[in-house]
RNA sequence: CGGGGCGUAGCGCAGUCUGGUAGCGCAUCUGGUUUGGGACCAGAGGGUCGCAAGUUCGAAUCUUGCCGCCCCGACCA
């Protein structure tokens, strides 16, 4: 992409509203714009790299064998009083008449949704277990909406919903979505803690969050240190085997949010010098719910037996918009957002430092067909801007590699590569810089996250 | 929803107390000099001062009502 030709709004300055590190970072890169609070338009930018963590999240999801459908943002009241739930779920359910006085509502999830799509569907074991699961806008009307897209009315969310004749069976289908997760959130360059959230009046222990460290975390965590640097289960896992290895290994070790940390535990499971108390943004949950909503919407199957019984089902939840603002909390610096590779925007960002200069030009010119024709994405600066804005831009929008080309190094046959995160910079000679920029940009298997 | 704050040009702000032709920096446009980490000079464009009503000869400024946005809290993916 030419950057002149491209749509990107950059701040020079700090919007004033924007009090936290990725709500500036988005806003000042040009990312996102905000409509009204907590609802926001997403500009090209952004929309990158909300379109990269979704397809990541797809791939984790369809590996377990889960598979997507698309169901509607507006849903019906009836169904919601169906479960039941149309009168709990308060203030927080946007409501809404259509043109014929129906009550209908801005699905702040989708259980019902998909419990009935379900049920009017399968009849029989035999089409169990199954995992459904959509990527879809959700609407919350938060008290306070905040943080940016951390914390909007309006979000994207993955959500699955899994069904099973057995708890037994069910467990094997949360565990699934476990290993997903873990694996899920390793690819977009997190580390992610699951930790044991509040199951409420269902109880069990099927319940988690899973959470990322930052310093400007919602809330209060704790845990042992060792979590932090676990290793992520490969490729090669196999999704129908038994997993309660792994999530025994996973699970071995404390970890709490503050809602469920008991300091006495704490203290006497994890020595002291593992013991960590940080900050956590919630980027995933899943939960296990048993019948909750296939006993009042009546969603059975006949088992071997002949006999009707109640599915057990799970919900798991990862959220999409949220983790464009969670990756740049966890990982940015003075100058701006530093992206993991997976989810960059673009990988390369492309300065020709001395835009209208022939030399300069044709450079820039062969060295961005080259890479684009190699399936390398390029954001090309070929504005007659100075060079120091285009430094100052390119290190803002946080893009891995900057690959800067100007007539003092083009007279040596040099040019220069830039590593984001490290800020190491390098030589390259123009003629193989082609051959080794898609070496050093091509990612490495995403696989295990070692130990 | 309780507490606090803010709405003046695309962004950041001054002006409001004490009413009298709407300003500054950055950004934008033109011309020129520059050109490897946010240059300089000269010129230009851009604002129903959140909305409405009121007070007044005169309102960004005073009064009342409303709306929007941000921060803290309770709540939440």
């Amino acid at each position: 992409m030419r950057m002149s030709r491209y749509f990107l709004p950059i701040l020079r300055d700090d919007p004033k509203e924007a009090e936290i590190v990725s709500h500036r970072l988005m806003l000042r890169a040009g990312m996102i714009r905000q409509s009204s609070a907590g609802i926001y338009s997403w500009l090209p930018l952004g929309l990158r790299v909300l379109k990269k963590i979704e397809q990541i999240v797809r791939e984790e999801q369809d590996r377990t064998g889960a598979i997507e459908v698309l169901m509607p943002t507006i849903q019906s009241a009836d169904l919601w009083r169906e479960s039941g739930r149309y009168d709990d779920y308060g203030a927080e359910m946007l409501r809404i008449k259509d043109r014929h006085e129906r009550d209908m509502l801005f699905g702040p999830t989708n259980e019902e949704q998909i419990t009935q799509i379900f049920r009017d569907s399968v009849k029989t074991y035999r089409d169990l277990p199954r995992n459904l699961y959509h990527i879809q806008w959700k609407f919350r009307d938060e008290i306070r909406p905040r943080f940016g897209v951390m914390r909007g009315r309006e979000f994207l969310m993955k959500d699955a919903y899994s069904f099973d004749l057995t708890p037994e069976a069910a467990r094997h289908s949360y565990n699934k979505m476990f290993v997903a997760y873990l694996r899920t959130f390793a690819r977009l360059g997190l580390k992610a803690i699951p930790m044991k959230a509040d199951t409420g009046p269902i109880g069990g222990d099927l319940s988690h969050e899973f959470i990322i460290l930052a310093e400007t975390g919602e809330s209060q965590v704790y845990c042992h240190r060792d979590l932090i640097e676990m290793a992520v289960p490969g490729e090669e896992t196999d999704y129908d085997q038994d997993l309660s290895p792994i999530i025994a290994q996973w699970t071995s070790l404390y970890a709490a949010t503050d809602e469920m940390h008991d300091a006495a535990r704490f203290d006497k499971e994890v020595p002291e010098a593992a013991r960590m108390d940080a900050r956590g943004i919630e980027v995933g949950h899943i939960f296990f719910f048993g019948s909750k909503y296939s006993k009042p919407m009546k969603a059975q199957v006949q088992g071997p037996d002949g006999q009707w019984t109640l599915v057990e089902s799970g919900s798991y939840g990862i959220g999409v918009s949220r983790l464009a603002g969670a990756i740049i909390e966890a990982s940015h610096d003075e100058a701006g957002i530093i992206w993991p590779a997976s989810v960059a925007p673009f990988t390369i960002g492309l300065l020709n430092l001395k835009a209208g200069d022939a030399a300069t030009d044709a450079a820039c010119e062969t060295l961005y067909r080259g890479l684009t024709a190699a399936g390398i994405e390029v954001l090309y600066d070929d504005t007659d801007e100075r060079a120091g804005g285009k430094f100052k831009t390119m290190d803002l929008i946080g893009l891995p590699w900057q690959v800067v080309v100007g007539p003092k190094g083009l007279e040596k046959g040099e040019i220069e590569l830039k590593n984001r995160a490290t800020g190491e910079r390098e030589t390259l000679k123009l003629d193989t810089a082609l051959k080794t920029l898609q070496k050093k940009t091509s990612l490495p298997p995403i696989t295990a996250r070692k130990a």
